[in-house]
This record gives structure tokens, C-alpha cells and sequence, in this order.
DNA sequence: AATGAATGAGGGTTCATTCAT
DNA sequence: GATGAATGAACCCTCATTCAT
């Protein structure tokens, strides 16, 4: 990659950037072309030339966020931590993945463009599920995890507890300040909400 | 109220039926008027005539839903079940209210319509917490509930969880077919990933 | 006519007093038939059953204004004032002309519906012209008038004079309050802004 | 001002001429921002990227118009030329004001857009009004006017007389082809329609 | 390579008018 | 004869996309 070519990447992250952004912000369809030009400082041609039309753009930010998340859930995984930090962790860590990971915003965007919905379940198939199946695996190993459930009950329990955390402006924000509610979400989905009794 | 009355209620009703269907489907942004009219085989100028306008008419459905879930809520802990029964039914029933609850529309419309925002709040506010904060507080009475775990904590964590169940239509699918997987799911929701170790 | 007619003169002439009364106070473009019906307390289709439509009734308004303008200024040049008088209450007289008279409106209405421009032509042609004619040949008979004046300019002079004044409401109402006002401006119209020099 | 701008400007002014004339051939309620866009040779997005939308290109062409009338006013007022002249030429001057002045457009504009009546108002009073007051007081002291009518109601008459004028594309037209009704009409605002009897 | 402008489509809204009850 | 609803057109405005400079 030259400095010419390095540049222009340069130019489409900043673009993709502004893109995630806004869409944060304002919510998918009501960020246009021109906003997100504004955003980017750059004009909406430039866009349309480096990623071809909004549909393209979207896309690409969907596989980027996608390979992100990925990496990052893939960093946790394989790293040395015990085990029950790395499920804390995968659950709710404060680190960038919770600015980018947008499954409400990869959900609606999926709407609108089918294509792309083929893209992430792509990635959740080939990428992600077998991540988690092999935590699940380790878990049960360690007498962690029920062996009665399921791997893919697990996965879609971690689908849930990413969504409805994640898909909620103001409830991250209140974990990222209340450290005690941070705790207790925690506990909740790691030993759920009822006592066993004895 | 008259027959009269009664006819026009009825198509009310049966407009924002469409409009919830379609809202739905194509999320929220992606549904006009002109849409809406189509699907309940109406004139889109009864829809101005009956609601007003879309933002109107959509306060209107995020009321009746409101409202709707709630009394749905209240039903099931003011019952004569169990405890945990109750506790179940209220994260995963299959009742009606999982066909109507839509955080996810109510988020995405209260970005549009800030004012509509205010209404949800108002709801959650005056009617679901303090009927949640009795549940809890009954919960810890009978041990069931970890007493170190504030209501307001437990109070986000079944939004998380509805949130993040009911965002997912597929999810809601694969739940109401597989009961297998519905019965891990409410065990993780009720007694969590980790199994203590003693 | 009958009892029934009757009825149905008098709904017809209620129409119409409202449609007068919002023309004046929003415009007319801004005043739709649903409109007229509420402040009317009719249905809308009886404005179609008995007018036939929105140019039908404006024109039917439109010359019964003009009708009604034009037998107040008969009656006042046909009555047995002295001259002066009967110059001064063709300008400024506070009878229900001024309640009525809208130029502005017949202009406007003129010009979304060509037909209607000649009616009130005709009716200026016909009624009113002649009638100033006669007035203005008094005039000058009398040496009231400088006889160097052509009629026809005179006949100009009135229309700017009315329209000028009937044009805006706020200077009627101002006129109507400050008696000192009303005069000065009659003493205008009547003797000029400029003193003639000896 | 680059030539960038200067281009930029040059369009803007001509989509406020097309905007102008057409307001004033077929009033401003019947002309769409699309017609204007036709009548200017631009593309109605031009329109909404310069101006902003329909009411703010009506403030724009209001403001323009009463900068420009105010102008032409003062340029009158503080001409070398003898007293009757100025008079003259503010009541009935064929310059390009009559080509603009639009009391009538400014009037119905104001009921549609109520923000554009304080706009107008403002003009009046800090520019027109002061004006018109240091020319009274100069005609009275000329021993032109007489000192017994009150400042407030000759500018009142002014307005009466270049409304009732400029209301009436048919007189105006009149007035400029026909060269003794243009005499006749200015004798009757200076010197009044009654001669005084010695 | 960037910018301004044009196009064409779509959505929200209102209206005049007509139809059915 | 009055009412509710449907139709079809028009308008304001915004957007994605393309063209010309």
C-alpha cells in the first residue's frame, strides 16, 4: 500500500467513522448522504466514488463492524484470563466494543438492504457461533455451565444480554457511571436473578 | 358509545393494527401514510381525518401499546401463582404481549418524536416501576432474590431482557417453536450462566 | 316564495355570510369549503348541493356583495344631502359597505377565476360607472369639481381611494377609533395634501 | 465578493425575479416553489438550497423589495428637486418602484407568514415613517400642508393613495399609457377632488 | 479530485370533489 | 338531506444519485 492508497484509506475510515456516528446518534434512516459528508468533511461524490452509493457504504461499515467485534470477542477468548472473567468480559466490557458493536443498528439496516443481513449472518455462522461453542465447551468442562444446556440455547442467551444491552443509549451510559449497577447487571446474568434454594 | 361510534372505532383499531404490522416488518422510518392506508383498506386521508398525522397517530399507537403492556403485566403479578411462575411469565410469555411489545419501535419513534418520549417515560415511570419495585421487594422477602441487588438493577436487567428477546423477531420465533430452547432460556434468565461452585 | 325556499334562502345566505367572514380574516385562498361548512354549521356537500362548487359560490358571493355595494351607493347619491355629504359617505362612510366592500378579495378572486373578472367588470360597467358619471357631472355643474377632470379619472380617483382604504384592515380599524384620523383623511381626499398657493 | 459568490448571487436574484413576478401575475398563494423553479431555469432543490424553503424565500424577496422602495424613497426625498416635484414623483413616479412595490404581496404574505408582518413593520417604522415625518414637517413649514393634519394621517393617505394604486396592475397600466389620467390622478391626490369656494 | 446543480422519486399533508349510506 | 369515506391532484420538502465544471 502506497502513501496514495494509504491516504485514500485514510479518507474511507474517516468517511465509515462519521457513517457509525451519526447513525449512533440519529438513528440509520434518518442520516442522509450529504450529513454524513458534512460529518466526514469531505463531498458526498467523494463518497460515492470511494464505496459507489449508500447501500455499498453500509455494507462495508456492517463488515467492518462485524470483523471488529470478532476480533475483539476473539481477543477475550484466547487470552489467559480465567474463565469467569472472560465471560464478565464478553458480556459487558467497556472497551470499544460497546461504542461500535450496533446489533439494533446491523438489525435495521438489514431491513432495509436484505444483502446485508446475509452478510453478518455470514459472520455469525462461520465467525462467531463457533467461538462460542467452544467457550460453552470449556464452560462445561470447568462444571461452569449446566451441561444441560444447549450451545446454541447459551448463544442466543448472549444474543439477548448483547441486544438488550447494547440496543439502550442511556442504560449503557448508566452502567458506565453506576459501577454498582454495572456489578449487579453482572451478577444477574452470570448467577440470574433467583436464589437457589436449598 | 353507539353503533356509530362503535364503526369508527373499530377502523381506528384496525389502522393501527396495520400500522404496528408494518412497523414491524419494515421498521419505522420505512412506513408511510400511504402504506398504512393500503394495508388497512382505508383512504389515507381517514387516517389524517381519524389521527391527525403520523406523528399523531403513532403517539397514539405507542399509547395504546403502553397501556396495553401494562395491564398485561399487572394481571400476571397481581395472579395467584407462584412466585417464580409469575417471575417466568413475565420475562417470556407467549402470550399477546410478545406480538405487541416493541421496544425497539418505541425507541426508534421516540428519536423522531422527542415528544413521544416523554410519554413512554411517563408510563414506565408511573406505572411499570413501582409495580416492579412490589415484585422485588416481595421476591427478597421469600429468598428468592439476592437482597444486595438494588431494584433499579433488577428493574434494567428485565428491560435487558426484553429488550433483547423482543428485538429479535427470529429470536421470538425460534422461541416459540423450540421449547427446549424457550426452557433454557428462561433457566439462564432465572438462575444465570454460572453455576455457583460450593 | 315558499316556506321551504325560504328555509333554504336563508342557509344559503348563511353559507355565504361565513364564507365572507373567513375570506376576510384568513384570505381566500387559505379557506376551504370544510372550512365554510364548519363556520357555517352545514355539511359540505350541501354547500355542493346548493352553490355546485367553490367558483360557483364565490362568484355567487361576489355579486351579491357587488349588488349590495352598489345599491349603498345609490342610495346614498340618490338621497337628498347636500353634495359634500354625499361625496364624503362614497369615501369614508361607516355603514356596513365597509364591512363588505373587499376589493381586495374580488381582485383575488379574479384572478383564480377568470370568469368571475367579468361580472364584477359587467357590474362596473353597468351600475356603478354611470352612476358616477352622473355624480361627477353634478359635481362639476356645481363647481364643486374642476371641470378639466375627465370623469374617467375621477371614476380612478374613488377606486384607489377605496381600495386603498378597504385594502387594509388595521387602517379601517384605525380609522373607525381616531375620529381625528377619519377626518383628516376625508379632508385629504376631498381638498388634497397641498395647499394651493394664492 | 469572489466570482463564485457573485455567480451564486446573480442566480439567487434571479429566482427572486421569477419569484416576484410570478406573485404578482397570479398572487402568492397559487404560485408553487416549482413553478418558480420553472419560471427561474433552476431546479427547485437550487431554490431550497438558497433560500431554505418557501417562507424564507418570501422573507428574502420581502426584505430585498423594502430595502430597494426605501432606497428609491430617499433617493427622492433628498433630491435637489423643488418640494411638489418630490411629492409628485412619491406618490406616482414611473421608476422601477411600481415595477416592485407590492403593498398588496407584502400584505397577504404577511397572514400567511406572520413573522414576515414584523418584518415589514419594522422597516416602516425605523425607515419609511422618519422619513415621511421630516417631509411633512418641511411641507409645513413650505406652508405646502396644512398644519392642522396630523403627520400620522398624511403617511396614512400615502399609503392609501400607493396602495389603491399599486393594488391594481390594470390601473398602473392605465396610468403609464395614458399621460392625462397620470395628470389628472396626481391633481386629485395633490389638490383634491373639491375645489374650495372662495 | 471536489463542488454546485439537476433529476426523479418519494413522503407528509391538504384540498376539492364525488360516492355511498 | 346529512354524514363519513374515497379519490386524485397538488404542494412542500428531502433524498439518493448523476452530471458538468
Amino acid at each position: 500500500m502506497n502513501g496514495f492508497e494509504r491516504r485514500k484509506e485514510k479518507k474511507k475510515e474517516n468517511i465509515r467513522r462519521a457513517a457509525i456516528e451519526l447513525f449512533q446518534v440519529h438513528g440509520f434512516s434518518k442520516v442522509s448522504i450529504g450529513d454524513i459528508a458534512r460529518e466526514a468533511h469531505v463531498s458526498h461524490v467523494t463518497i460515492y466514488k470511494y464505496f459507489g452509493g449508500k447501500e455499498e457504504l453500509v455494507r462495508d461499515i456492517v463488515v467492518t463492524i462485524s470483523r471488529d467485534v470478532t476480533e475483539k470477542a476473539r481477543a477475550i477468548i484466547e487470552s489467559d484470563q480465567p474463565y469467569l472473567e472472560k465471560i464478565k468480559q464478553l458480556i459487558l466490557n467497556k472497551s470499544s466494543i460497546a461504542s461500535q458493536y450496533r446489533g439494533e443498528l446491523i438489525k435495521i439496516v438489514a431491513r432495509d438492504y436484505p444483502e446485508i443481513k446475509r452478510v453478518t449472518e455470514e459472520f455469525r455462522e462461520r465467525e462467531i457461533n463457533p467461538m462460542l461453542d467452544k467457550l460453552v465447551e470449556e464452560g462445561k468442562r470447568l462444571k461452569y455451565i449446566n451441561p444441560d444446556l444447549s450451545a446454541q440455547s447459551i448463544t442466543y442467551y448472549f444474543m439477548i444480554l448483547r441486544n438488550g444491552i447494547y440496543a439502550d443509549k442511556e442504560l449503557l451510559e448508566s452502567i458506565e457511571i453506576d459501577s454498582k449497577l454495572a456489578y449487579d447487571i453482572n451478577y444477574l446474568a452470570l448467577f440470574g436473578l433467583i436464589e437457589k434454594q436449598e
